[in-house]
DNA sequence: AACATAAATGAAAGCGCTTTCATTGTTTGT
DNA sequence: ACAAACAATGAAAGCGCTTTCATTTATGTT
């Protein structure tokens, strides 16, 4: 492997000059440029970024933790983050979280162990204070679903309540009046605001939100049938889920209660996972700008910490979107 | 952020002993040993690891390059391979070849400048001379999914005809005789090697393979709904496709011809994706041991690269595994 | 032509470690 | 008790770069 000197020495410039013209930050003459060039060609020259890392205190990695490695979700997200970073020659070293604190904590210090310049957080667990602190430490990072109003500029979400409201309004708009709700965990931030849209969007169509249907899940497969089991006492014609799992949990429910689906009975869940497309009937759902928010984050760390600007300008929030397929029908 | 000199100086020893105490390779006296890790712990000193990097030529990088970084399979299998090198100490830097030649090579050029000390590799397109060279390079990689006979060693692959074997096998058992097969691309090796195990069974069964009965597919849910259509005009009562997305796209044109599922027919797929639970019926299916796989991929990197020796012993080939579930049916 | 100014370059220090080699202090064998 | 062997340690070089600062070279001005 070529170091510099040899590209300096076959250059006949000192290794300064073949630093300048690899970083292009300091003017070099045309005619020691084209030496130096023409030198590491002929070499193969490939600069040592361990070495380069070390001198400039740079180590363009980036450090990325989400809740699960496998998944739908994060997995297309790393996807996005990897190519946006990766084009910018810098490196993703990924680790997950397991929505656990310890974990994630773990998971971070083991990121700043790398070197990281900077991180792209998705946590689940980790206390608003540890992240304030975190950025006080001068740790650069960007938040991903988890919006922290002191550092708001860092924080890319989702709007979860606009969400539900969407996939309330979707069965309201079939002319639905009985509507089943199977909500997530409470102590989740996403869980609480989808619910909260449902609300909003019964309350418009001037329907009265009825504690009677509504089963607190799990965001579980389980949770879903479960929720169906108990609500099924109810009379409804729609069901919305506060995420595909559970949707998918009701179908499996509903169709042992001996209900036709989507006829019986209609279905909205959440997050547009991959397998919604093969329920039968296919799941109508919400689906998030997990793609947008992603290589926003990635931006984001890139304009912040490496000073390369895009021509897109930042923005912070992002609207979900309904996906309609059979899994709901007009009320009859 | 402390540095070795610090720690050397509040322990009252050189620099030298400390670089021994953490790397616990030379031996170095209790009494020095303490005072080094007490003044460690004072200080919170972290190694530089960059620092380390340079100096050791050793960066405890490894590179990882699947196909996507999306899609169930390589995402979990990503999570396994992170979490073994983690637990070591490595870290895993990720990158996505997309299944073509350029971006394959492109993508290990980029790990290879990353300085990683070795590469897991999950390819599509690269020929063997390529790789091939890459070992004479002193590149040391584990290939995952792909085996090529001079380097058996470093190869970790699913036994392909066993899982095609098998998923004709659970049809053959429900007393099905007339068995149509919709396989996928032939330039996959696993594919053909699919479509070996399925007339192995069909053979042992004393069935003969009929051509009228395979369609030709292309991995892909349309794949799927076509292979049914143009089967549809033959008869028969059990249908095994090469994977679980053509399975999925089977049962919708069959529903569609009017067919009930399973009773008028038994659908088996192949890689027991994460949907393949949620479809109606829920399908059965072969899993790959991907978790094994890619565990057994980042052990070999250990042992071979970092001499960190596992109990476990390294083998090469994995066994599929029959999923039963509800699409088969005894045929009436 | 002589000078001031700006642009290009090189020498050398330094980034924070590992590792070799020489040195010191400690055992062991006779 | 003394040489021989060994264990523990420190000094210093080196990993391959970046960057500062001083120096040289080119350019423009009168």
């Amino acid at each position: 492997m070529a170091t510099i000197y040899q590209v300096a020495e076959l250059a006949g410039v000192s290794l300064a000059t073949v630093s300048r013209v690899m970083n292009g930050n300091v003017k070099v003459s045309e005619k020691s440029r084209a030496k130096v060039q023409s030198a590491m060609k002929e070499l193969g020259y490939q600069p040592n970024i361990i070495a380069q890392s070390l001198a400039s205190n740079r180590t363009n990695r980036v450090g990325v933790l989400v809740s699960e490695l496998s998944g739908p979700f994060f997995s297309y997200m790393l996807a996005v983050v990897e190519s946006a970073l990766r084009e910018e020659g810098k490196h993703a070293i990924i680790t997950a979280g397991h929505s656990d604190v310890a974990k994630e904590q773990e998971g971070i210090e083991f990121l700043l162990g790398c070197r990281c310049d900077a991180l792209i957080l998705h946590i689940d667990a980790i206390s608003d204070e540890y992240l304030l602190k975190l950025k006080e430490r001068n740790v650069p990072f960007s938040l991903i679903n988890h919006r922290i109003d002191e550092i708001a500029d860092c924080c890319f979400t989702v709007d979860n309540e606009q969400g539900g409201y969407l996939a309330a309004k979707a069965v309201i708009d079939c002319g639905h009046t009985r509507i089943a709700y199977i909500s997530g965990p409470e102590f989740k931030e996403d869980a609480r605001m989808r619910l909260n849209g449902h609300k909003r969007a019964l309350a418009e169509a001037g329907l009265t939100f009825d504690e009677a249907l509504h089963y607190r899940g799990n965001y579980n497969e389980d949770g879903g049938k479960e929720g169906f089991d108990q609500l099924s006492e109810q009379r409804f014609s729609a069901l919305v889920c506060a995420n595909d799992e559970m949707a998918t949990g009701a179908m499996y429910s509903a169709r042992k209660h001996g209900l036709d689906l989507p006829h019986d009975l209609s279905i909205v869940g959440y997050d547009d996972q991959v397998f919604a497309r093969y329920t039968y009937p296919t799941l109508t759902t919400i689906k998030n700008p997990i793609a947008e928010m992603g290589s926003m984050a990635a931006k984001w760390v890139l304009k912040e910490v490496y000073n390369i600007n895009t021509t897109e300008t930042i923005h912070n929030t992002f609207e979900p979107k309904l996906i309609i397929r059979n899994s709901i029908e007009e009320n009859t």
